[in-house]
RNA sequence: GGCCCCGUCGUCUAGUGGUCCAGGAUAUCUGGUUCUCAUCCAGAAGAUCGCGGGUUCGAAUCCCGCCGGGGUCACCA
């Protein structure tokens, strides 16, 4: 495959969510995977509503997911110059002409068309003697209207009347060029291979054709990204709809690796059964054509289980190091060192989903939790018994645990001892003494949990929990 | 309304004329793993392949029509 240059080109007007960071990511693929180059360009030729701080937002977002750009970011804002020399190009060859009506009238011809049921086509208005551009009215380009088949690498053959090609705007009265120019020149001078895009520019390309033509430049390979849909699976998830920023899920505790593995494979799969893919293995694997051509909604209980399944796969030191911002923060109590926080996470590991679930799942473990009555009084097994009988058996465990060394192995088998002592079963017996050293709803395994909470504070819980009965 | 795109289990998807009365994953439910949660394992349920015609010995796969959903028709991108 011959090096492949695509560009990420947002809009700086507010964060990025999932629909506009997979057509990044897809673009990064197909760079990666090519050797070629990634770019990030920013799209800001829309003063109005463009929102500061957006593009380091931007920035931060592709870093945190690994998307790294090899050039950029170049904004559209600093090549005012360039647009007005493409335009002037356009101008010289009758294919561009100044804009005479006012807003006013064109709404009333737009009103009028709309009235009637038909397309507005701002090519039937087209002024006889239009006046001298002089940069304070739009700039419009003089299309040339023909039926268009082109190739599109994900929606393969695609093919359009001469109806919609148009007559649109190049240059704004504000003097920043429209993004259908202004990409156009870009896409052009920064040598872009691939250009990937949402859906909602689909119906733009025969007009990008036609201008594409007029300025005797070849048109790159086009690559329509079918929307992310909204949870209710028919509306392109938007902003307005909920669609939260990308950077919400690293608040979260998302891995980006996972984040990338969920975001390419919605829309995208190899044609194995493989669900799980490291990054290294997508800019392998990823290609276009297998890319989806419909919609597919987004559905954040995937993305719960891919993360699920790359946490899993970490290692324990590396786990440890990403989640060193998410321990309740009791953890950090000087006796509690990195050791014990590693013992801890080592037990948490498998039932870690994101990392802001830390504190839920560790905290007993670093300060004791009030005696919480409900626990025994709903357990299904733990109600039928007495609180005398309840004392009895923490008693016994007691004096057990007493003379433990708290190594695992040593509990085990002191445990299994008590349970035969007792004649009680694990669930009733594992069961209160979870309750009594944890005060918690959950917990991992008992004598896992018991060594690294130790003996001093294991039997002075179990104390507590006596008395409170 | 014109034009364009799309339509397989709730969800993500495999599938390009026969091995598909449709496979995997997830979600849900059940059972097992000496306690809970999670993991793991096993199993259940879940799609008349949007609908109707046609072509064919044979169609999820090809053709036509219809229906449904979406996009677009901005001095936004």
């Amino acid at each position: 495959m011959k090096p492949a240059r695509t560009r990420f080109a947002p809009s700086p007007t507010g964060f990025l969510h999932v629909g506009g960071v997979r057509t990044a990511l897809f673009a990064w693929l197909l760079a990666r995977q090519s050797g070629g180059q990634f770019i990030l360009r920013i799209e800001d030729t829309d003063k109005a509503r463009e929102v500061v701080g957006s593009i380091e937002h931007i920035q931060e977002s592709l870093d945190w997911l690994g998307l790294a750009w090899d050039e950029g970011p170049t904004k559209q804002s600093d090549r005012l110059d360039i647009y007005r020399q493409w335009a002037q190009k356009l101008i010289d060859a009758g294919r561009a002409y100044a804009d005479p009506y006012s807003p006013e009238e064109l709404q009333a011809l737009r009103d009028k068309a709309r009235t009637e049921k038909r397309p507005f086509l701002f090519r039937d208005h087209r002024p006889e003697n239009p006046p001298e551009w002089d940069g304070s009215r739009p700039l419009r380009f003089r299309s040339e209207p023909k039926p268009y088949k082109w190739h599109d690498a994900v929606m393969d053959d695609l093919e359009t009347g001469p109806e919609v090609v148009d007559d649109f705007i190049l240059i704004k009265s504000d003097g920043y060029p429209t993004y259908n120019f202004a990409h156009i020149v870009d896409d052009s001078e920064m040598g872009i291979t691939h250009v990937l895009r949402g859906q909602e520019f689909l119906a733009s390309v025969p007009n990008y054709l036609n201008l594409y033509e007029a300025l005797s430049v070849p048109p790159p390979i086009f690559a329509t990204m079918p929307h992310i849909l909204g949870p209710d699976g028919n509306k392109k998830l938007s902003k307005r709809d909920g669609a939260k920023d990308i950077l919400d899920y690293r608040q979260d505790g998302y891995l980006p690796e996972a984040m990338v593995n969920f975001l390419a494979t919605l829309g995208w799969n190899d044609g194995s059964e493989q669900e799980v893919f490291d990054t290294e293995e997508l800019v392998k694997k990823f290609s276009l054509d297998r890319v989806q051509k419909n919609g597919a909604v987004f559905d954040e209980r995937r993305l719960l289980w891919l993360q699920g399944e790359h946490v899993r796969k970490l290692d324990l030191a590396k786990l440890y190091k990403l989640v060193a911002d998410f321990w309740p923060k009791e953890a950090f109590a000087e006796k509690y060192d990195d050791s014990y926080r590693l013992q801890v996470l080592k037990l948490v590991q498998e039932r870690l989903k994101f990392f802001a679930e830390l504190p839920d799942l560790t905290r007993f473990f670093f300060v004791d939790l009030p005696i919480d009555p409900e626990l025994i009084s709903s357990h299904k097994q733990l109600k039928k018994l007495s609180a005398t009988e309840l004392k009895s058996l923490l008693e016994q465990t007691k004096s057990t645990l007493a003379i433990s060394d708290f190594s695992v192995a040593d509990l085990t088998e002191r445990l299994n001892g008590l349970l035969e002592k007792t004649g009680q079963k694990p669930a009733v017996l594992f069961s209160l003494i979870r309750i009594a050293t944890t005060q918690a709803p959950a917990s991992p395994g008992l004598a896992d949990t018991l060594a690294v909470l130790g003996k001093d504070r294991s039997l002075e819980r179990i104390d507590r929990q006596i008395d409170a009965l």
